[in-house]
DNA sequence: GTGGTCTAGACCACG
DNA sequence: GTGGTCTAGACCACT
């Protein structure tokens, strides 16, 4: 199976996960913001951890360097990394925007994305949580 | 406040609602898209119905015609609409890609990029069936 | 005097003016960038003003579309610009980093790191205030 | 908030004090150079005196030792300071770089510097005088 | 026409 | 070895 195209692939780096699909039209680098972020708030990451390497990760990942650079660079205008050049990239003290409850706030963001959707979909409560019911350990890929 | 820029409004046109929000990643006329199939795959709008026009959603909608164009365009190739040049663009009798379950398919991909989403954020199948619960009639904008 | 090398220069576009030195050690993206937060603080720019094409500014600047998208970027995570992708880039409605004084923290800011290496070169504030006196209508260059 | 990361810092080393800030974008070595250049210039430290050795300046300040050696090697090259292999690194007996009145230029220097960005802040010279005469001992951190 | 994404590569600065 | 800056260019998406 070597594909020559784009799959979602994933890697397990450290204590952090990415599984990217160059496909699916989110942005690469903004998916591997988003699962760095997911990382921090789930608690999987913690304040003082260093990042993989820019190089690392590209040669990992099979994607280009500066679009790794590009994920680090607005996490780190948003606070949420710093970098130190020559010694690496590192999850910043601060608090991701708002303290304590970030994931809390997190979770209830995506919630409501998603239940605004099914509402769109004409799908209420009840069948709601039937169909979360449903998902027992059907969780593949 | 009188705003010059990028907001997320909602608008109530017949048959069906656009909420747009031009600063969230999505593309609108790809939003438009989205909710025009959601309307279609819960039953709010049917076979023959007539949508706005180009020209009334553009100005209701304050966005550039050709978006809205585009949106139809997108929608017409895929079949979902069909465009009568002088009476309109309406929805097609094609069931939307994929017959019968065309809706369950759809729900259960939303659904699963949700699943997924959470379990990056570690929530657990417990903690989520609880969050739904939780949803009461917390339905906001 | 055509020379091929670094030099500062200035350019007046719209209502900002950059004056850009290649050879002074700040990367020239976030001389971009101060440029454009001064123009807002000062009042130069307000909410809604549209900036310079990021192509448009190249050429004029003669520098890579890159580095100016790369500025304008920046700009836009922290919340000062909004881009809206084929229209243009603008100044948002986001008041800059704490409201009203914005300007003043600023220049309080810069006030204090020129006091404090003042003071590291020995400089008194009697002194100081004779050296500022003295700034009469010598500021050329 | 037993930080494992950058923050700004403040030692006092025999005459002179060290304040790094690794975050500041300005890079330490740097940072390390104008401290030793200011204290010479203005007159906290004279030709003859000695500095502190790398290894001790590096356990205090908890930075890597090549940073300060790169320091230290800059203001040789300079004819700042000289090594003197067995005994230390002392100030020498050279006026640094333009004799009598280098203080003056250094002054003159962060003065124009100052006075440019207050300008580009939209500050003129009436309130500059204000500004300055409010600082009283308001000398923080 | 707008800006965005990604690649590639050169060169620099830091530790 | 680390990351940063800048260039160049291809291709895409949006209005």
């Amino acid at each position: 199976m070597n594909s020559t195209i784009a799959e979602p692939k994933l890697y397990n780096i450290d204590r952090i996960s990415f599984s990217l699909d160059p496909a699916n039209g989110v942005p690469i680098y903004r998916q591997i913001i988003q699962q760095i972020e997911y990382a921090i708030l789930s608690g999987r990451m913690r304040s003082g951890d260093r990042l993989p390497t820019i190089r690392s990760l590209a040669v990992e990942l099979k994607i280009n360097p500066n679009t790794i650079a590009k994920a680090y660079n607005e996490l780190e205008i948003r606070g949420i990394l710093v970098t130190q050049v020559g010694s690496g990239t590192f999850i910043s003290d601060k608090k991701p925007d708002g303290g304590e409850d970030a994931r809390d706030r997190k979770i209830q963001e995506v919630l409501g994305r998603f239940i605004d959707e099914m509402q769109n979909l004409g799908v209420d409560k009840r069948e709601l949580a039937k169909l979360i019911e449903a998902c027992d350990e059907r969780r593949t890929r």
